[in-house]
DNA sequence: ATGAAAGCGCTAACAT
DNA sequence: ATGTTAGCGCTTTCAT
């Protein structure tokens, strides 16, 4: 059965395809009972309006373009939840794209994302390569730039800063009394905010001559299991640490598991610390450490930003949105 | 800066509009030569194509919407996540809509993606409401109910029987010498397919002269947290009973830290079963038994039914896929 | 191998 | 309050 378009709707009503349409936004200016003439044949058509025609006319999707590097790691369903739930009302909607943080991948994902001629862009991290930074530059709608702050970015920026956040965590570890301290990673060649903390946390380490006191990596995307298997390759390597800090709160629960597995005391005997704050960690049997992230927050900071820039016919107000993530999990702070 | 259109590329390289459009689509006939200088001009003018209009006037968008009624759920990333996979290289795009359990909401969103003349529509479950149930009818596009099989099913059917799932633990918890059988679950008004598994699960049970020994429910969308929460309620009612059956894993998991936090031995004093087989399951400090339901088969299977039925020109194999979920965790079954 | 004309389904802008 | 004209940016179809 093919779909009804507007003219047909119009003929049925029988007025003309304009006043058939106005009548269907529920414009202004219709005759009431005109309206509801043309209603009546929409629905008794089940007539469903063409957006690809609409858009194309009126020059605006009212699309969001969002893209992120995972759908297996809950952070990222989470800021895409806060994206929509922000959006809620505006007229906007949210496409979503994943780009299995590959940047090739990325840049064609936003290339096609672009095409649809989305009104705005929301991408994740500010490390996208100079040519993907061209094209969302030429596309000149608001490009935000989400999660991360550490970098240029390319026109708004919501997220918070992970060097300071593996600064922080490191400084607090440290004032808890932890001293041989071992680092556990996942896909640091693919993470880039992970290894912006590692390398904060380092140098922090580094100030106090310090340095990790080992450290077990695997190519592997995070994951509690891979979290649980490194944990106990690196215990049975080094059993003298007293704190493990992980890529993200994932590795430190598999950590946990396999210290519990050990009879190893969480937290007296060693501590465990992670990035995220997933909701999951306030549950688990022993606390972990963790820098709590606003996730659903920051998707909604995106959305208000769109929202506003949309509003205001792009007068807007600051481009830059700072969270500052709290460490949870380490007792007394 | 305005994006530049076909014509101008064409202009710039010195030929029509319809022999850029064809050197752009890497077009059978054009000359070498010609297909380089529009390539070129494309390339200098970061000529990105307007897929609005693309679509318009080819009458195809290769897009896939997708109707899901959660983010929170790993569940469903992971279903996405294979629908994703299952499509790449096909040329369709799945664009994903988020229905937070409600029907109302998902009929919303079932017609706002219709709009955009999807060339497919994947939606969650088969429980959709007559309304719902007529207006992908008249899309006239391959339809595919996925994650469940119990019910009557609008065109294509990819799923497990919830039913089977909730009858064969029951079957094989009884068989296990479970006699005081528990039962906790979150957002059962919302969440239909739980109700499934629940109710096949109680019918066994009764076959057997047997009931629920007792029951925690809560309104709120199942979590570890929450999960935790009424396993903590429940023993403290109930100390008696020999096993729990959760509306899902998260659920179960988090009962399982309620069981660790009051010193009560898992498996061997309380079995706990879940649903969904999540990674997380074995990871943890103690089994609990679980159907392994398989998300990213069960998206990648109705991504190959999309571009069968596009590539056979609508003429297509079976019209439903089934999956059969094996319980694991409970040692020998 | 290339081009011209027509049209996809709708709305913007201008009538009336 | 309603209609008319033009056109969004591309592809389809038919010429050449």
């Amino acid at each position: 059965m093919r779909r009804s378009t507007l003219e047909e709707v119009a003929a049925l009503a029988g007025v003309s395809k304009m006043t058939a349409s106005r009548a269907l936004r529920g414009a202004s200016d219709v005759a009431p009972e005109t309206g509801e003439r043309v209603r009546q044949a929409a629905k008794s058509l089940s007539y469903v309006g063409n957006r690809l025609a609409l858009s194309l006319s009126s020059q605006r999707t009212n699309l969001v373009a969002v893209v992120v590097p995972s759908m297996s790691n809950t952070v990222f369903p989470e800021v895409l939840s806060g994206i929509t739930t922000g959006l809620e009302g505006s007229g906007m909607q949210a496409v979503f794209g994943i780009s299995d943080y590959d940047t090739d991948k990325e840049r064609d994902i936003i290339r096609d994302m672009l095409s649809w001629q989305p009104s705005a862009i929301i991408v994740t991290g500010l490390d996208q390569p100079e040519e993907t930074v061209r094209m969302l530059k030429l596309a000149d709608i608001p490009v935000i730039q989400l999660m991360d702050l550490d970098g240029t970015p390319v026109d708004f920026n919501v997220g918070l800063s992970h060097g300071d956040a593996g600064r922080d965590m490191a400084v607090a570890l440290l004032a808890a009394g932890r001293k041989k301290i071992a680092y556990v990673g996942s896909a640091l060649e693919k993470d880039l905010r992970a290894v912006k903390r590692k390398s904060a946390f380092a140098k922090v380490l580094a100030a106090q001559g310090l340095a990790f006191a080992a450290e077990q990596l695997d190519d592997d995307f995070s994951s509690i299991a891979l979290g649980k298997r490194l944990t106990t390759r690196l215990i049975a390597a080094k059993p003298d640490i007293d704190c493990i800090y992980y890529s993200n709160d994932d590795m430190a629960a598999g950590g946990l598991f396999a210290c519990m597995e050990h009879g190893i005391a969480v937290p007296s005997q060693i501590v465990l610390a992670g990035f995220n704050g997933l909701d999951l960690t306030d549950s688990l049997p022993a606390p972990i450490a963790t820098s709590k992230s606003p996730r659903r927050a920051m998707g909604e900071a995106a959305a208000r930003l769109i929202t506003d820039a949309m509003a205001n016919g792009g007068v807007s107000g600051p481009k830059t949105i700072v969270f500052k993530p709290p460490i949870i999990g380490l007792g007394v702070a």
